[in-house]
DNA sequence: CCGGATGTTCACCT
DNA sequence: GAGGTGAACATCCG
């Protein structure tokens, strides 16, 4: 599933190879992947004959600047960008091997003949024209410790819910906030607003270092605490079976030794 | 064959 | 307003 790592792939992808080209037609042969109104007539109105300038990021929301108006990506869970062919990342967890057409739910046809898709085959992704990105918080890889400390203060949430809450902190999805959690020695149903000063320095520390170290790895689903998130599981740290919660409404995995 | 899992967003409820 | 819950999506797995 993309998550913060991921996208950040779709977006070097798009920055090596979508910037600089000309968008000569638009496919949008599923309306539901179009977002806030936009109608694939709509879509084709604002991007035809519109440059791509630039590809930026915020959390798993991909932007791609044109000198018209910004179009913004999102990919679910299953969601991938190719380009001309080339895919940002080969094989995503939990999403089909076998590549069908009807999965490439959106794209621009550009003026040299090449394209960008969305392929995407459960439809949790979207497509939206200038979207709103004031609604997501600071970026979890370029988060500094002021901001996560801002981001948790006074809230009684647990701390994972607060985690993957996207308007207060961007990019971490459910696999990467256990991965984080674990390293840092936290557990995930502590309220959030209740850390001290070195637990916050801890957490920053952890979720900066281990989103480099996963992403230098390959991906989201490259932690250490993957293999273990099933019955049985046992802390690869300190050999206790792992418990497991819904928490944040979400599947969650931890050590109960040594997350506090 | 079927229920649950899978991640994210959004609508709705307390 | 904050936080929790469930629906929606399509596919896979046990």
């Amino acid at each position: 599933m993309p998550e913060i790592l991921e996208v950040e792939r779709y977006r070097q992808l798009a920055a090596e190879r979508a910037v600089g080209r000309r968008v000569e037609a638009v496919e949008a042969p599923d309306p539901w992947i179009l977002k806030g109104g936009l109608t694939p007539a709509a879509a084709a109105d604002a991007l035809t004959g519109r440059e791509v300038l630039d590809a930026r990021r915020r959390g798993k929301l991909l932007l791609l600047d044109t000198d018209g108006p910004v179009l913004g990506l999102r990919f679910g869970m299953t969601g991938r960008l190719h380009v001309d062919g080339r895919y940002g990342v080969e094989r995503l967890e939990y999403s089909p091997v076998v590549e069908h057409e009807r999965w490439d739910r959106f794209g621009l046809v550009f003026d040299d003949g090449g394209y960008l898709r969305l392929q995407d085959p459960r439809r949790l992704g979207g497509v939206a024209l200038d979207p709103d990105e004031a609604r997501l918080g600071p970026d979890a890889l370029t988060v500094t410790p002021r901001q996560l400390a801002a981001a948790l203060a006074g809230s009684r949430a647990p701390l994972k819910a607060r985690l993957l809450d996207q308007a207060h902190l961007a990019g971490v999805g459910n696999l990467l906030a256990d991965e984080i959690l674990w390293r840092a020695g936290l557990a995930p149903n502590r309220p959030a607003g209740s850390l001290d000063p070195v637990e916050l320095r801890r957490l920053h520390r952890h979720l900066r270092r281990g989103l480099v170290e996963l992403g230098e790895r390959g991906g989201s689903h490259t932690g250490d605490l993957g293999p273990h998130r099933r019955p049985g599981g046992r802390c690869p740290r300190d050999g206790a079976e792992l418990v497991h919660a819904v928490v944040g409404g979400r599947t969650t995995w931890w050590c109960p030794i040594h997350q506090h």
